[in-house]
RNA sequence: GCGGAAGUGGCGAAAUUGGCAGACGCGCGAGACUUAGGAUCUCGUGCCGCAAGGCGUACGGGUUCAAGUCCCGUCUUCCGCACCA
């Protein structure tokens, strides 16, 4: 099949010129390194022999003893685009840490699969015509392949998709169970509509009232939907943070999205009549200080306006609710609001005493959707209350006294932290602290209040009405009730459907497929619900099916769960922090309470891998320039059409910006071995930073040295002749030692890279072997050789693979116990001395490594004589091994 | 505004517990080998200075014999969140 993505993108490399026929090199040259036919080999090899599949308990071969590890890429939605080198580094990141777990004797599960249902695909299938189910198989195609070509280890018979019938079905079998449990529920709830995209968006897809996919307007419009009640693992999702080691901000960002708040629910009555205006307030301790309450324009209390006001309370709920959410976020200083007309009574004072009969005001500074939709507004100790009270006139009254030294209201500002209580009856005289559970403990013995704790997290709006997703495992009866379809009638098949386009009525496609949308349940006439779920739905349990995904009975076995769960290592994109997952840890925890899983938790440890950035062009007016029409003039960037003069930009990679990178095309140039080495070698894996693709040589070099450090060009040996014995018995001394100790030192750096994923540093020791292993090339033993070709292969497996043969080995290299740091070759017999004179580096001095200090001290004396002369010593500080300082008058 | 991450040569970066700043690589300069080079090899390369030497890790202070690293303050960039009562 071609491959649609044949135009390079890569951004100029300096143009060869004209090709000419290479008559000696390379036509004698059967050995040189050759990473196109190493690497096809390679590959097929791994394929065939099946090299990278992981056993699960039971099967044969299995071997218990060892501890199992399991390292999971965030998978990828197979985009028509491809993968680039963004997405790569990642995957190659977590397979340099799957290859060598192997050789530590790790029985290692390392999949991968495609998350393909949800709107982006529907989007691109609807822009090209065609069905998405087809996109799909051609753009996975696509994916696999490349990912085959970078050489990652992964097991491909566990290979999964989301949108495969095998797999939703489980999908489907799952969201029975939260229905089950009472977690899936229907509602008529205000949803942000996206016309553009005619659908659905939850809370959080929708930015400043934009769609986060396609930037299109959004509004909100009442809507019958499904939800998840993820509210109700609000506290268990902020509690078992503790147990996860992942990065401290992602849990901080998680923290906040759950936005926990403890505080009380306050009664408050309305004057004429029985309603009651209740509040959220984490500072109960202020009620004394209410002076008026604000309704959100929303609030339903708003149907009791008193005709006086009703007009002025009608036109401001309208221009409010014709407010963008990002207008209302820009005038966010700039309080407006109406008074309703009505007052309702402050429980904290007697009834009549007046300065508790407090007016009700409509601003939609108070949000609908968070707490009750009201507040009572303590100007003095708030904000944007005390914002609002002073543009229209309202009383200000002070009920918390700063602590000495702070301003408060004496000085005109309003004091928000914890002070003692004033002017507040029975709580006078209490630190903040006390004075809030007091307060709790008053308006909870008269009935009109109780400890409260809130949460920003929202119930999970989880429909779609689009065509590309799961459908619900769920039937609508004549009677009106909505019941499940028994387990084994799963999965619910999408229909075929030629039009899949949403309805401009915004009723979802599945709406128009009459035939499949009619059943029975048990014999009575039935109607298929015409949702489907979200693009989140497929990501939230596949690490589960991962453990064992050719199963036709049940999600997965208890044992392979019991065995492969948690993931270990989870590596992915920051960008997901959020969303995901907190909602596969929601799924977790469900199937956790359900016995099916034997972890709180899905993911151990997860690690975020930083963005891949590349030079962007701009021309004057600030127009963006496809990189392969730049030439570079020295320092200078200029249209190569016109000599224009052009701005290099460092921004993310992005098709918009022209300067997506293909991993394709720096394979097909350098071989893949080389993109992995420099998508390693450019920096930490946490790190952004910025490719380059002048750098690339650097690594290319590098692997070619490494290649003549074994194996001679010239001829046709497969590796030279110093390799092919074992010397086992040859002493080490001389330049074999000192080869020995450089090996040591290396296999020491690489072993540290795996703590923080720097393999940056991994790379620099290897190349610091070769270049010096070049140097006494002679003395280097068969036993070093293979032991860098060990821990080259993590990196560079391909090549590793190529040379492990050719020393003679018929197995793969994968499975070959990694090699062990003697402390004995890190350390040397003498050691150089810094020989610092008044903090300031003057010399240094070797000596031996045990050398007594008045011995060192003397040796050191001598190296920097001419700048201790005619000067008093007054101080010797000495740091064994590593440098002494004289301080001098 | 709040929260997080970061700021080191021309560029990507390195630097256990505070202990030689710039490893490794790119680029650049010089040379070797070559009919040729975008190959390979050797040497050099933080800045200023002829040199001796001085100055250098965003900026300003501080602690210390010694600070990229610790403390206080400021600035800049990127990423989240953003009227959450």
């Amino acid at each position: 099949m071609p491959c649609p993505f044949e135009t390079p993108i890569l951004p100029p490399l300096r143009r060869r010129r004209k090709r000419r026929p290479t008559p000696r090199a390379r036509t004698t040259v059967t050995n040189a390194y050759d990473p196109q036919s190493i690497e096809a080999r390679w590959q097929a090899r791994w394929d065939t022999d099946r090299t990278f599949a992981a056993l699960n308990p039971g099967e044969p071969g299995f071997d218990a003893a060892r501890p199992k590890y399991y390292v999971l890429d965030m998978f990828p939605y197979p985009s028509g685009s491809g993968l680039h080198v963004g997405h790569a580094v990642g995957y190659i990141g977590t397979d340099i840490v799957a290859r060598k777990k192997r050789m530590e004797g790790c029985n290692v599960l390392h999949p991968m699969g495609w998350d393909a249902f949800g709107l982006p695909a529907e989007q691109y299938a609807i822009q090209t015509g065609v069905h998405p189910a087809q996109s799909t198989a051609t753009n996975t195609a696509n994916f696999r392949r490349q990912l085959k070509k970078i050489g990652l280890s992964y097991d491909w018979a566990r290979e999964i998709n989301t949108s495969d019938p095998s797999y939703y079905r489980w999908t489907q079998w799952i969201f029975k169970r939260l229905h089950e449990k009472g977690l899936a529920y229907q509602a008529e709830v205000p949803v942000w509509w996206c016309e553009e995209l005619k659908t659905v968006l939850a809370n959080e897809e929708v930015i400043n009232g934009r769609s986060e996919r396609g930037n299109f307007p959004c509004v909100r419009r009442p809507l019958k939907q499904w939800m998840l009640k993820i509210t109700a693992y609000a506290e268990r999702l902020l509690d078992d943070l503790d147990l996860l080691d992942w990065p401290e901000s992602i849990k901080i960002q998680q923290r906040e999205w759950i936005g926990k708040s403890e505080g009380a629910e306050v009664e408050f009555a309305v004057e004429g009549g029985a309603d009651k205006l209740v509040v959220f307030t984490t500072r109960p301790d202020t009620l004394w200080g209410a002076t008026f309450m604000v309704v959100a324009p929303e609030h339903k209390l708003l149907q009791r306006v008193p005709a006086s006001h009703r007009e002025a309370v009608r036109a401001y709920v309208q221009s409010a609710a014709a407010k963008s959410e990002l207008e209302r976020t820009e005038l966010a200083k700039d309080k407006t609001g109406v008074f309703s007309g009505l007052f309702a009574h402050n429980p904290a004072f007697e009834s009549g005493d007046p300065r508790g009969r407090i007016p009700i005001w409509v601003a939609d500074y108070v949000l609908i959707s968070y707490g009750t939709g009201a507040i009572m507004a303590v100007p003095g100790h708030d904000e944007r209350d005390f914002a609002f009270a002073r543009k229209f006139g309202i009383e200000v009254r002070e009920v918390v006294r700063p602590p000495q030294g702070e301003k408060g209201l004496a000085e005109g500002v309003c004091f928000t932290g914890d002070g003692t209580a004033v002017n507040s009856g029975p709580v006078d005289g209490l630190p903040t602290p006390q004075a809030k559970s007091r307060a709790i403990e008053l308006l909870a013995q008269r009935g009109v209040g109780k400890a409260r704790t809130t949460y920003k997290l929202r119930d999970w709006l989880f429909s779609r009405q689009r065509y590309w997703g799961e459908p619900f495992p769920l039937v609508h009866l004549t009677d009106g009730t909505t019941v499940a379809v028994d387990d084994d009638a799963l999965p619910i098949e999408l229909p075929q459907m030629e039009d899949f386009k949403p309805s401009s009525d915004g009723s979802a496609p599945l709406a128009r497929a009459t035939a499949w949308l009619q059943t029975t349940h048990k014999g009575a006439p039935a109607r298929r619900d015409t949702d489907t779920m979200p693009g989140w739905a497929g990501s939230c349990w596949y690490w589960l099916r991962f453990m064992d995904p050719h199963n036709a009975r049940a999600p997965w076995s208890k044992d392979a769960e019991q065995y492969w769960g948690p993931v270990d290592l989870y590596v992915g994109g920051a960008a997901h922090a959020v969303m995901h997952l907190l909602y596969a840890r929601f799924w977790h925890k469900v199937l956790f309470d359900l016995g099916l899983v034997h972890t709180k938790e899905p993911f151990q440890k997860l690690f975020n891998q930083g963005l891949i950035t590349a030079f962007a062009y701009q021309d004057s007016t600030g127009r963006l320039v496809a990189s392969d029409e730049v030439e570079t003039r020295g320092n200078e960037f200029v249209r190569k059409a016109s000599g224009e003069p052009l701005e290099q930009i460092v921004t993310k990679m992005a098709k918009s910006l022209k300067n997506v990178v293909n991993p394709d095309d720096v394979i097909a140039e350098h071989g893949a071995d080389t993109l992995r080495l420099y998508e390693s070698f450019m920096g930490p894996l946490a790190d952004s930073k910025p490719w380059n693709p002048r750098d690339i040589a650097g690594c290319a070099r590098f692997i070619d040295r490494a290649w003549r450090l074994l194996v001679d060009p010239e001829s046709s040996d497969p590796v030279r002749p110093q390799f092919r014995v074992d010397q086992g018995d040859r002493p080490l001394e001389g330049d074999t030692l000192e080869l020995e100790k450089q090996l040591h030192r290396a296999i020491a750096r690489i072993d540290d890279s795996f703590k923080v994923f720097n393999f940056n540093t991994s790379i620099a020791a290897l190349m610091t072997f070769v270049n010096e292993a070049m140097k006494k090339h002679a003395a280097m033993t068969r036993s070093q050789a293979e032991r860098f070709v060990q821990v080259l292969s993590p990196f560079a497996p391909h090549m590793a693979e190529e040379l492990w043969s050719r020393l003679g080995y018929s197995d793969s290299i994968a499975y070959v116990p990694w090699p062990k740091v003697q402390q004995q070759f890190l350390e040397d017999d003498t050691v150089e001395i810094v020989v610092q004179v008044g903090g300031k580096v003057r010399g240094r001095v070797g000596v031996p490594k045990a050398a007594a200090q008045p011995d060192v001290e003397a040796a050191a004396r001598g190296a920097v004589a001419s700048w201790l002369e005619g000067k008093e010593t007054v101080k010797v500080v000495l740091v064994p091994g590593r440098l002494i300082n004289f301080i001098v008058k």
